[in-house]
DNA sequence: CCCAAATATGTAGTGATATAACCTATACGA
DNA sequence: TCGTATAGGTTATATCACTACATATTTGGG
């Protein structure tokens, strides 16, 4: 057990924020945040890295490079893969999107002002969904365990897997 | 750089235990175990999965599929990526390996006693070893978030990045 | 303003990872 | 021992990701 509260007692479940951002009102927040972050960094989010972000945003499962590929080039000509991996490389690299290695799938970040700090994901090994969530409790222990062990911590992404609300009973 | 077991495994941290199956005798006796284990469940740990799971075994670090075929196929005809990733898949069906679905390779499970439990995996983003442990401290945690949110845990594997002891000051 | 350097994108090809489809061989129980 | 289930062989292909290099665009210094 792990005891955090400092961290824990500001917040309901100790803690555990879920956000919405496929939902267009919250996207085109986050959109405006994002562009808010890029200019005070100096970074460019260039219409193409914007348009990947938007269709990040606008769904509400992780997507693959591919169908990112496919998403964007409906209208005009198909975007080459390398194109939007580029793209995913900036997002990810400015905290503005993640990676779901277990999923070889991406999603935009759902909360840009935590920046790079240990978020996690709960996937649903059925449907597919994946909620962002920041765990001060997941955090903490995943710290302590790493400096046990000797290791330097790379704030990144846990990836937890289970099977959500929605897919309890089906097959 | 490998640790010796023998100084980490008592130290005052929450119960986390490490292994080191690719040591020769450990990896004889993790054999045994899990042909015990197969025995036990009417599993077939026939010679092919059974090799797979010694080159595992032997060695320290995470080992890609074709890896696998590579080192299998040294002696005699090259065997099929196709049969590698079947034994992989049985392998991992019986608690018997894990994947790490961060860097797309596979390793030995090294408590093979442990069976599906949740356990963790500190990957050094250097040098790539990884070491399997399980803490009491990370499963709850995991869990009681899963429950927050509704979901229903399925015991899996998560996967932390960091930077070991022996790769601090590297690059 | 113009140019040089840095950054971003286009284009073609390839490497790396994983699986599909179909068939044959082997093990196991009735 | 025969039939079924499981394992493995063979070929081809799907899927994911990146290299190498050319071109375009932005940006800052003169």
């Amino acid at each position: 057990m792990v005891h955090t509260p400092s961290l824990q007692h500001r917040l309901p479940n100790e803690g555990a924020h879920i956000h919405a951002p496929w939902r267009s009102e919250t996207a085109k927040q986050a959109i405006a945040q994002s562009e808010a972050l890029c200019r005070a960094k100096g970074a460019r989010l260039t219409p193409i890295r914007r348009r990947v972000l938007e269709v990040l945003l606008a769904s509400p499962k992780p997507l693959g490079a591919y169908d990112l590929v496919d998403r964007l080039g409906s209208q005009g000509r198909r975007m080459a893969p390398i194109t939007v991996y580029r793209a995913l490389d900036f997002l990810i690299e400015h905290g503005l999107a993640h990676r779901l290695a277990s999923r070889n799938a991406y999603l935009a970040s759902s909360d840009v002002s935590t920046g790079r700090q240990t978020t996690a994901f709960l996937i649903c090994e059925s449907c597919g969904e994946a909620t962002e969530i920041t765990s001060p409790a997941v955090a903490d222990t995943v710290l302590k365990v790493l400096k046990e062990q000797g290791y330097q911590p790379r704030a990144r992404a846990l990836e937890i897997t289970g099977r959500c609300a929605g897919c309890q009973d089906i097959h």
